[in-house]
DNA sequence: CCCCTAAAAATTGTATACAATCTTCCAAAA
DNA sequence: TTTTGGAAGATTGTATACAATTTTTAGGGG
């Protein structure tokens, strides 16, 4: 096994940076300083350079000629839009994975598993079965260009608090069951409403969380 | 007037490469070398990776860690996949539309003013028209987020041959006229289809050109 | 007191230097 | 002959140096 993972410091600093723009832990418009970010992590401007740039292909900050970077302003009307388009391209990748079934088999036995032992499972278990459920979704859509935006989008959507009560996990797995039905008896508009519910249900669940701060 | 627009090296450099990465320049898996592209265009390493890296967040190529980058293949599919996501983003910008109509009365004056002169204006100035058109319905949508990503596809569409004959002009400005159309009777869901037959055509048109090169 | 100008300071954009990782290649052992 | 180990070379990741642009600020004129 991996002792840990080697990653660009490049990334870690987005990483961490995307997390607190979501959160709200900056001003709206307030600047960021290559020189004061870099001290803060200890690395030079280098990396933390590299790291807003992609920020801002993500559209969470904006970059100005010569004028350093400023940071987009997180509101429900943003977190509504940026689920809207999530939804539009999971739906899509729902309605293709009827027709990838057999990619999907792994996914399906884990989630029954899930629906098995949900009252037990831990958080942590969890997040990463989540995970594990759309995005074999996505590798079922067959589509490159769509996985990759979803990617995107994905590290986009975590959003407010993480720790949501057991009844989040329920609904959750619930509506998940109720897509890879659609998706196993090939209905593939079925599917795409059905994950298009799921995701704009979980927006609610997002936005009241997010209001709770 | 401005002189010459100031452009930071990294963002020349990442079109010139998109547009040749687009334009099947390269093998499929080809490496790029940081310090031979730097040669190449005669600056330093600095701005080509960063290049590199916005070119690798829109899925042109691969980044791998320590080992430099490969480039993506592009490919009927990846074509299609493309403007599928497109159609799909774009089409849902339409039928926002609907619900701000005066943001598009410049635009339709454009429009209509294209449509008396289509067979004296010069490519140029279609172009510039039909950049007008999208980006219009784009604002229109009044989503920062819908736009963020639609200029980032937009980006990526320019694959194969510009000079196309101007056929496929004249079915453009129709299929912008019959958008116009359902956008001002605020027919959201025809405005949907209409612009998604029109980006599926306008594919088929470079699906075309790109197979004659 | 306000406004305009210019020099100084600060910040970003690019180039270069250094460190870490990967690749290549050759020799020695099985 | 094939394989393995490791050193040399090449390439990327990060830090630092330099150049160019912008912001700040101090001072003089209105």
């Amino acid at each position: 096994m991996k002792p840990t993972e080697p990653m660009p410091v490049r990334i870690k600093i987005a990483s961490i940076l995307r997390r607190e723009i979501l959160a709200g832990e900056f001003a709206p418009g307030e600047e960021l300083s290559l020189t004061d970010l870099g001290a803060r992590f200890g690395v030079s401007r280098t990396p933390v350079r590299e790291a807003l740039q992609a920020l801002a292909s993500e559209g969470l900050i904006q970059l100005r000629m010569n004028r350093g970077a400023i940071v987009q302003k997180i509101d429900d009307k943003f977190i509504m839009d940026h689920f809207e388009i999530r939804a539009l391209l999971e739906s899509e990748a729902a309605a293709r994975a009827t027709k990838h079934l057999e990619q999907l088999l792994p996914m399906a036995q884990l989630h029954r598993s899930m629906l098995e032992r949900i009252s037990t499972v831990e958080q942590e278990e969890f997040v990463a079965y989540n995970q594990t459920f759309h995005m074999s979704l996505w590798e079922a859509a067959d589509s490159q260009r769509l996985t990759h935006f979803l990617m995107d989008l994905w590290n986009g959507s975590s959003i407010g608090k993480t720790t949501d009560g057991g009844e989040h996990r329920v609904k959750a797995l619930r509506e998940h069951e109720e897509i890879l039905q659609c998706i196993f008896l090939k209905e593939p508009e079925k599917a795409r409403e059905a994950m298009r519910k799921h995701l704009l249900r979980s927006m609610e669940n997002i936005l009241a969380s997010y209001h709770n701060q």
